[in-house]
DNA sequence: GATGCGTGGTT
DNA sequence: TAACCAAGCAT
């Protein structure tokens, strides 16, 4: 009889993946990234871009990028600019700085053959290299992204706020099964992204709820708990619109902090002097920044300048808030010019 | 462990 | 509409 919980157990736990791995057969999306035969490339490629960012976003970027530098080699050999380009208001551009890095290295070296040498790379960290791991190498890894705390907050009412790392990881683990953990982990995704969504939970659809002690309990949105957030701070900065025969000054920010590696308009951080061509809002993550774009004569000019002709501009790989400030500015100036 | 790092869709 | 949230990582 000392054998009997432990047998139970191991029962629930195969009776819970053999029952959402069969959900997944029957309901998984169809995404570009998603194939028999998983290439270790176009993986992680998708896992880099999908990081804090949702599947529609990703679809065309993921696209374009694989069609244009479709293996390592390809990848490895592009300067760092075409790169930064193609990432282009996708955001969190340090990921393709890294991506590119290591791809660099990987291009010599060849890919790491389990998730501990993935977990070396940098941009991939304790969730990717799992992925990874487990989708393209079809190896066992507990993966946990955003969905799978919640998922398992739900199934087993973690009452620790989020991150809650320690405590999610070792009940992932107890549930990871030893075969197809690749597909248990995007199913995982799946029912996080589809059925066991943050607002309205469809649990009547939910294959697992009769194992979900939240769905028991009646309160799953309850669930994951989390801290009180901050309030975002307000911020306001100077974007210079400075025009001349060859075209509007970009200039390539620095590689790390905001907007790291981007091209953009100068920008000073006081307010400054000169005609106000408009003014654009943008919300970041962590506040709120004003930026009045001012057309700028004699400037100084740090650093690397380029001039685009203004036609040029929609494919000068702008972050969103300078193509925002770009379209601000060109439809003032047109009033200028034509109103008088 | 807390903070910095983008953007767009949903409610 | 403001808040929330999304296949996180580096420091």
């Amino acid at each position: 009889m000392a054998q009997a919980w432990p047998t139970l157990k191991r029962l629930y736990l195969n009776d819970f993946s053999a029952r959402l791995l069969d959900w997944y057969d029957a309901h998984r999306r169809d995404l570009p990234w998603r194939s028999d035969t998983p290439d270790a490339y176009a993986v992680w490629l998708s896992e880099i871009m999908l990081q804090q960012t949702t599947v529609a976003a990703v679809m065309a970027y993921y696209r374009r990028f694989l069609t244009r530098w479709p293996d390592v080699r390809a990848l490895a050999a592009v300067e760092d600019a075409e790169v930064m380009r193609e990432w282009a208001g996708l955001g969190y551009y340090s990921r393709a700085r890294n991506f590119l890095a290591a791809a660099r290295m990987m291009a010599a070296e060849g890919f790491p053959v389990d998730e501990a040498g993935w977990r070396q790379l940098p941009g991939v960290g304790r969730y990717t290299a799992a992925a990874v791991a487990a989708i393209a190498l079809g190896q066992r890894a507990v993966v946990v992204d955003g969905n799978v705390k919640r998922v398992v907050a739900r199934l087993f009412i973690v009452e620790t706020p989020l991150p809650a790392e320690d405590e999610i990881y070792r009940l992932t683990d107890a549930i990871t099964p030893g075969e197809r953990a690749g597909d248990f982990a995007q199913a995982m995704m799946d029912l996080g992204a589809t059925v066991c969504t943050p607002r309205s939970p469809k649990c009547l659809l939910c294959p697992v709820r009769a194992g979900c002690r939240a769905y028991r309990q009646g309160n799953p949105t309850d669930y994951p708990r989390r801290s009180p957030k901050k309030a975002r701070p307000e911020r306001t900065a100077t974007a210079w619109w400075i025009e001349r025969g060859e075209g509007v000054a970009l200039v390539r920010r620095p590689p790390k902090g905001l907007l790291g590696g981007m091209l953009g308009l100068p920008v000073s951080e006081d307010a400054g002097a000169g005609e106000r061509l408009g003014q654009v809002t943008h919300v970041f993550t962590h506040f709120r920044l004003t930026l009045d774009v001012r057309r700028g004569t004699e400037i100084a000019l740090d650093g690397d300048v380029e001039w685009w002709p203004r036609e040029t501009l929609d494919e000068a790989g702008l972050p969103t808030l300078f193509r925002k400030a770009v379209t601000i500015a060109m439809q003032e100036d047109a009033n200028v010019r034509s109103g008088g």
